[in-house]
DNA sequence: TAGCACATGTAATAAGTTACATGATTTT
DNA sequence: AAAATCATGTAACTTATTACATGTGCTA
């Protein structure tokens, strides 16, 4: 009840990690890597959060360590195979789970996403038709780009989490981004037209 | 090619009011004001931001004062039928117009979105699928909420703007997100059916 | 005269990225 | 011995929100 964010709601990246080690115990490097391939394209953090909040999460009692294998009960595990420094393994603990299942079932605060492409274009009426074209194709590029992602994550997901029963919550996400750049790039042809319109007079 | 963000890559929101200030001389307050019904839904910024970034463009000479229309050369004015506190209106000088017309030339960096919902998604496989149906059931009210909104600001601008030769952009922008919505409309139809066929046990 | 709408500004705080510093082990 | 990979952590800096402090003129 008092130190940790998210009383009058925010922060979330505490959230994202306790997110990460309910699938189970790892690093926080091993969370980076992992957040790569999976939640990668709507949720990233960087070291620079991961280390700190992580220890925050400890002291409050929301993670810990998972005691060595190579006994005395050292801190920093290795995992077998792996090259380079021994990495701190970390695991949710009952409050961190509890906490983790209370944000699940809060209310998600709808965030203002800010975009750069159509504040430019809003502005563009000082600059040729032809450079909003161009930027609506490079973000035609953009999109993609995200779409081959999203099949490599998808054939990832599928041959590394086979017959999981939590697939379909993770080919939900991964449907959201196939949607929606589906329909952007529908936008972007569409743009384009009015693009053309603007350039022949035309009312729109 | 000193002071100013952007150098290496940054900030933008100099650029969204240089921006504002392109389609006419106005205040940080009127700025705000504008900004909510018309790239509101893609780019808002608050007073905390605005009048300090005011303040660095004036410095950098991007931005200046508009003279009084009561003499004397004084530094606010109060248009007409106004109530309250005088007002600083600023106007863009060349060198903010030639800045403006660099930025949107120059190519958009996509920003990586965050979006709490799918990560609640993702981490869902410790509560009920119920859970999962109330969050994307509460998404679709937002959506509608947008699309709502999207059709009041129509309104506004064609009423408010009816023949200018820039309505084809801005139009384009409102586009985006009604695109936007309807598309997360449809997804969330079928997330819904996804969440059927867990509790069914059904493949996905 | 109280309250509201208009209007500007600052301080405290939060959140996040990047660059840097370090360390350990394996491969070339 | 150099380089690559794995791994943790901190410091500096940037960006943004929120709350607060203040001022002015009109209207109920």
């Amino acid at each position: 009840m008092s130190s940790s964010r998210n009383d009058a709601g925010r922060t979330t990246t505490a959230e994202a990690l306790l997110g990460l080690l309910s699938l189970g115990p790892m690093s926080g490097y091993a969370m980076r890597q992992l957040m790569d391939w999976s939640t990668g394209n709507f949720w990233q953090e960087s070291y620079g959060q991961i280390y700190p909040t992580l220890k925050r999460l400890g002291e409050e009692g929301l993670v810990e360590l998972e005691a060595s294998t190579d006994g005395e009960g050292g801190e920093r595990t290795r995992r077998e195979g792996r090259t380079g420094r021994e990495s701190k393994v970390y695991r949710l603990t009952e409050t961190g789970r509890a906490r983790l299942d209370a944000w699940l079932r809060s209310p998600s605060r709808p965030q203002v996403a800010r975009n750069e492409l159509l504040l430019k274009i809003f502005f563009s009426g000082l600059v040729p038709v032809e450079v909003v074209r161009g930027q609506v194709r490079a973000f035609c590029e953009g999109q993609e780009r995200d779409l081959a992602l999203y099949a490599a994550i998808e054939a990832r997901l599928r041959s590394e989490a086979a017959n999981d029963k939590r697939m379909p919550l993770w080919l939900m996400t991964l449907r959201y981004g196939q949607v929606e750049s589906r329909a952007m790039l529908s936008w972007a042809e569409e743009a384009l037209g009015m693009c053309d319109a603007m350039d022949e007079g035309r009312a729109v």
